[in-house]
RNA sequence: GGGGGCGUGGUGUAGAGGCCUAACACAUCGGCCUGUCAAGCCGAAGAUCGCGGGUUCGAAUCCCGUCGCUCCCGCCA
């Protein structure tokens, strides 16, 4: 790291260095004045190191020391010498270096917050910031990490025989799937490129193309609405693999995860390996989620069978027009207000409200309680409710059912503690539908996109029945967060045709816009699948952040602007005109 | 498109109809101080409470609108 200005980082001395006479610059972190003596913490990207300027030494450089503030750009030269009292909060805290020189190579206005201070600042504040709050050292670790990541993800890749290959980022717009960002032509007026969603048309073209192991650190734009995990721009691992199925995509990037929390976050426990797998049914099922966080129980229970032939009318009613009737056990005891605040929640995802049991000192009460007592000790025993536990109930249509008490499981386990923000919860969750029904639309529409595989066993069930299609699809959940998601491709046009018809996609629109794959598909596909990583969620939860912003270095806000840089913007009358392009007046 | 939260000196917060001539901490400026490391002590400056309207004798506080940030639903193959 030695350069013209340094011959160390101010997170690189250590006991050893004492006695050697060593230059050493960065930023003025903290400054203490003691009268004749003047302590100055200088920091970089690299660590903090203690300079002491001695009026009595060093008059010059105390001087000096004794005009500069805050983040100015100071150049420090002396011996390093053992302290008389440790630092242990410190990685240089054994030695710290006495000034001979100390000069200013950049002064700095008084920053508009407290770099040196970790605070909960406006996140407005510190977007218009960015190159200051980069310098705190919770960002600075963020950026370390994801370079750590993504330097672990390409040496793990190269060294299983993959090659990174670009692709354009100027495609063509395709109507499945996100909005697009589109990119007016300036050489053909009235015509638009899109920036892609991901690569993987490209990416299975160059499969057909024998590249046979490629993968890409791709940056993916959607035009679609930020949330605190959602960015216009966002960056996937991107990966596809020849001759492959699901098990070898699956333990190739199994292995990867494993290795990579070893590497980077070694003191975080994976909670299970090999990674459980789950089929999207019993995560539906079970979690009412299709990415459940493992890290905690209180898994729902279908009641429908106890009720079938309950004196009850409501989930009498429900289970006899098909609807559920699904349970979590909560090993507490709640209030009639808390089970008010939490029946909001039901009933903010579709359930008409929230139903619950009380097991207290013998007792059995709440809202439901003379209804269950001729099935309460199977109830109990299919719970595992005990004394001191409360069971809450939603009866509604499956799906409602699944969901609000899904949801109201995610809030408890997080609103009771039951999470161990430190753990690590992978688990691989297969066999999703390949098709959901379009109500709207009045047709089906992909889960995954329209180039998975349908499941071998299930491919006669495409013409009849294709809600029933399973997906040979997986996708790799951590914490309760997709962190991957991928597939095996359909290789055969005939079957591509068939998909692209029951999405809607009709042969004409199917040549405009998919030709080239479907075309490509007749010059010997191989049998192909891959994966794609969230890439800055997966960073996020290695990094133990809620959000992606805290680990992209220029995020923009969830109004999708830069208030660093004002982006969006107007541009000049003139740069429309050469692409053809008026602002319609907003209406 | 919809719902919730927040907006008070540079920063982070307190104040929730009259105790506000707006409080505290940090930062800033001046002074003292030779072993601190979130240094300490003394002092000073700094806010028409996001903006606009309304209610009221009286608004940082209540109401409406608007802007900004944020969380969620929709959306995100």
């Amino acid at each position: 790291m030695q350069t013209a200005y340094r011959t160390h980082t101010c997170g690189q001395l250590r006991r050893e260095h004492v006695g050697q006479t060593v230059t050493l610059a960065g930023w003025v972190h903290r400054r203490r004045e003691h009268g004749g003596l003047i302590f100055v913490d200088v920091r970089d990207r690299h660590g903090l190191t203690q300079v002491v300027c001695d009026q009595a030494a060093a008059p010059e450089a105390y001087a000096r020391a004794a005009e500069i503030g805050s983040e100015w750009v100071v150049q420090v030269e002396g011996a390093v010498a053992a302290r008389f009292e440790g630092n242990p909060d410190l990685a240089t805290g054994e030695i710290e270096v006495r000034a001979a020189v100390v000069r200013v190579v950049n002064a700095s206005k008084v920053p508009p917050f407290e770099v040196a201070r970790d605070l909960n600042l406006d996140e407005a504040q510190r977007l218009r910031y960015r190159y200051l709050d980069l310098r705190r050292e919770r960002m600075a670790r963020n950026m370390d990490l994801r370079h750590r990541v993504t330097a672990f993800v390409r040496q793990a890749l190269n060294e299983h025989g993959f090659i990174e290959i670009e692709t354009p980022i100027l495609t063509r717009s395709t109507p499945e799937g996100a909005r697009d960002f589109l990119v007016p032509s300036r050489l053909n007026p009235g015509t638009f490129y899109a920036l892609p969603q991901s690569p993987q048309q490209m990416k299975q073209l160059l499969m057909v193309a024998g590249m046979d192991r490629y993968y890409q650190v791709a940056r993916c734009f959607r035009d679609e609405d930020l949330r605190a995990d959602r960015q216009f721009e966002f960056t996937q691992v991107d990966i596809e693999m020849s001759f492959v199925d699901e098990d070898d995509v699956m333990a190739l990037n199994e292995q990867m995860f494993i290795d990579l929390c070893r590497a980077v976050v070694p003191d975080r426990p994976i909670r299970q390996v090999p990674f459980p797998r789950m089929t999207y049914a019993e995560a539906m099922r079970r979690y009412g989620n299709d990415k459940p966080d493992l890290r905690f129980g209180m898994t729902m229970e279908d009641l429908g069978d106890l009720f079938a032939t309950s004196d009850f009318a409501v989930f009498r009613s429900t289970v006899d027009s098909g609807g559920a009737i699904k349970a979590i056990c909560v090993p507490r005891l709640f209030s009639r207000k808390e089970v008010g605040e939490l029946e909001e929640i039901v009933k903010a995802f579709g359930a008409g409200g929230l139903a619950w049991v009380a097991f207290e000192n013998g007792e059995t009460r709440g809202s439901v309680a003379k209804w269950v007592a001729d099935v309460e000790p199977a109830l109990r025993e299919r719970l595992g409710a005990a004394d001191g536990h409360t069971v809450f109930i939603v009866a509604a249509a499956r799906k409602v059912a699944e969901d609000s008490l899904g949801r109201l499981r995610l809030h408890l386990g997080e609103a009771l503690g039951l999470i161990d923000p430190h753990e690590l919860a992978f688990l691989w969750l297969i066999a999703p539908p390949l098709f959901e029904w379009n109500d709207d639309e009045q047709r089906w529409d992909s889960v995954h996109h329209p180039f998975t595989a349908p499941h071998p066993d299930d491919v006669s069930l495409l013409a009849g029945d294709p809600g029933a299609v399973r997906a040979m699809a997986y996708d790799a959940v951590l914490n309760g967060v997709e962190v991957a998601g991928g597939s095996i491709r359909i290789h055969d046009s005939a079957v591509q045709q068939h998909v692209f018809a029951l999405l809607g996609i009709d042969e004409a629109q199917a040549r405009t816009e998919f030709g080239h794959l479907l075309d490509a598909f007749q010059y010997g596909a191989p049998p192909h699948g891959g994966i794609a990583w969230g890439f800055d969620r997966t960073v996020m939860i290695l990094a133990g952040e809620s959000s992606i912003r805290e680990v992209i270095a220029f995020p923009k806000t969830v109004a999708g602007t830069d208030p660093l840089t004002g982006a969006p913007a107007p541009v000049p009358s003139a740069n429309l005109d050469l692409l053809g392009l008026k602002v319609a007046p907003r209406t």
